[in-house]
DNA sequence: TTCGTTGGTTTGAAAAACCAACTGACATCC
DNA sequence: GGATGTCAGTTGGTTTTTCAAACCAACGAA
């Protein structure tokens, strides 16, 4: 009956690759077309019809993610009519905290992957949004030179697993 | 002979969705494994062994990946002998400002997708990084209810395709 | 000489994606 | 009061993609 059951490692379990929070994200949001479902949604488009339309996604496979969604917590469904049962999805919160992701790679498409912007967003200051990324504590934008990393995940290193040779 | 051919509409041209840079971005460096890949090459970790052992890829993925990135002009591959012949991978300033997303995505999952954090990046200011969105008009801090979309793509709104009635 | 390293390619089977048509339970149009 | 439309998906059949593991060639080291 079902059709396919939830895979994701998530990055945590039983992953092959580093332990990595950004594999766990794409774990759980990085498929085709959930990020596209996620945009809409963001947009205030809930219903089934108009996510599947605006994204351009088939309709069996944006039901399969959708559903998968719902599960990782990042939208609801929730029913708006019994007869015919009708349901619409939204963000929880999880799922609106997604938005700078969607902004930071909107930002980069502009630049690298289109011509022209084909949106654009009026921040509440009056001007075109232009975002940087800053570093709380001290305010100043990061520079990704100046970030040094720290692996914390036991067994591995920068440049990889730890060669395991006790246990 | 040759394996997969680049399929990629990017969001631009005969894309059946909404034109949007996400989608555009999402068609360069969306598919399974690039982001890993590019994460691990943002780490410093330019040979192919190694960014196959650290992903957690398959060997073939991999390779597929890596050269629809240098395709995408997100990577550059350098021989670095010839005899036998050597190749590393290194980031082009488009695969450098893919940063800011493997951030906003390491962010998210940090907070929704891991149990602890599997890393962190001290800052040059001393601290551990804690990135926020900025409007680099006003300085203020980005929050998204006021942020207005506005759709430039000729034929649609925010809620889909202005129906076509004309031409 | 044999082993290990490196950057892949090949192979064959399993999984996932795609597309178009279909379904039900209504509401609305003519 | 039948025909058509809306909506949220399913279903079925085909095409693509993915995967794991083995293989390859050119060297360098032991």
């Amino acid at each position: 009956m079902g059709e396919e059951q939830v895979t994701q490692e998530a990055g945590q379990g039983g992953a092959r690759g580093r332990p990595c929070s950004v594999a766990a994200a794409l774990g759980l949001v990085g498929e085709k077309w959930s990020l596209l479902a996620i945009r809409e949604i963001s947009f205030g488009n809930r219903r089934f019809d108009v996510i599947a339309r605006n994204t351009g996604a088939p309709r069996d496979r944006l039901a399969a993610r959708l559903r998968a969604l719902e599960a990782a917590g990042v939208v609801v469904r929730r029913r708006y009519s019994d007869h015919p049962p009708r349901y619409e999805y939204e963000l929880t919160e999880a799922g609106r905290e997604l938005r700078p992701v969607l902004t930071a790679l909107r930002a980069w498409g502009d630049k690298w992957a289109v011509d022209t912007p084909p949106a654009a967003f009026t921040h509440s200051c009056g001007h075109d949004l232009d975002a940087a990324m800053v570093c709380r504590h001290c305010g100043g934008e990061v520079g990704f030179d100046d970030l040094k990393l720290r692996v914390l995940a036991p067994g591995w290193t920068r440049e990889g697993p730890a060669l395991a040779q006790g246990t």
